[in-house]
DNA sequence: TTTAAATAGGACTAAATTATCCTAATTCTT
DNA sequence: AAGAATTAGGATAATTTAGTCCTATTTAAA
């Protein structure tokens, strides 16, 4: 479904912005520990975050990574998916087709519509904020 | 969403069966050129069709592709994703988590649950020949 | 019986994705 | 001012996915 920069983009956001919650700034090592991803991988991604504006990143000596309050409440899981993944996803032909739509539709165009819109609509109104508290009141989890 | 070779594997499996339903067997070359894929691809994914007994192959000269016409009431579009990608895209947690249920879920569990088992029921329930018949009628398109 | 047309399958190549490593730049702390 | 901790970014490696090529085998038709 989504590429594995993807996932850890997402659970890296989660978890940047529970501690964030917190007023606290985490830094690589403690994110890609949290959420058991490869640490120089996990380096990657955190910089397209930081490019697409979803997290907020300081230099130097107790630098880090933190999400600003406003924003874990403004962001939704659709921005981080696209930012990563680009809007395939919500866009693009169950089959492959460049050009499918409802006037030149794929075999399962119709039926497959219903389900990247239901997706779309989904990632559009979660926020990390939703997904953050879950994880910080013990209800979810992040690795495993 | 689905792997490149699904995707053919579906347009390959749609193409065969709207040909059967007209009684042709067609060639590796002809399905190639009727789902616009790569000839030699296709005919690794045609090998893995034949032994998931989704498609039946007949060697030699006139030989071909076909699918016996009870089956292709039968084949639902799910056992197609389940033969070529495995079943990670029905069953996998959106996050990548290897354990992630209900008693253990990751944040987004609950909300994507729905949308993977909305998948899952509808290929479940879309056959072949449903496809097919909206081909051949000229209602849908595999290839562009 | 030979030949041509076809699938099967193994070995290989190319491209994309995932992941690592190293160095530079920044900034806090001592 | 120096050193340690940290992000940024470029280069590279490893793995997976996508795709090609060649040969063997099968079978219909001439």
């Amino acid at each position: 479904m989504f590429s594995k920069a993807c996932e850890y983009a997402i659970r890296a956001t989660i978890y940047i912005a529970m501690q964030a919650l917190k007023d606290n700034r985490v830094n690589l090592k403690e994110i890609a520990a949290a959420i058991d991803s490869p640490v120089a991988f996990t380096a990657k991604i955190l910089q397209q975050l930081v490019k697409n504006d979803i997290v907020e990143s300081v230099k130097g000596a107790r630098g880090g990574f933190q999400i600003e309050r406003a924003n874990i409440d403004a962001i939704k899981l659709n921005q981080i998916v696209s930012a990563i993944d680009g809007d395939k996803i919500f866009k693009g032909c169950a089959l492959g087709l460049n050009e499918c739509n409802e006037s030149l539709p794929c075999p399962v165009h119709f039926k497959f519509v219903e389900i990247r819109d239901n997706l779309e609509q989904m990632t559009k109104e979660t926020s990390i904020y939703e997904l953050a508290t879950g994880l910080e009141v013990g209800l979810t989890f992040l690795k495993r």
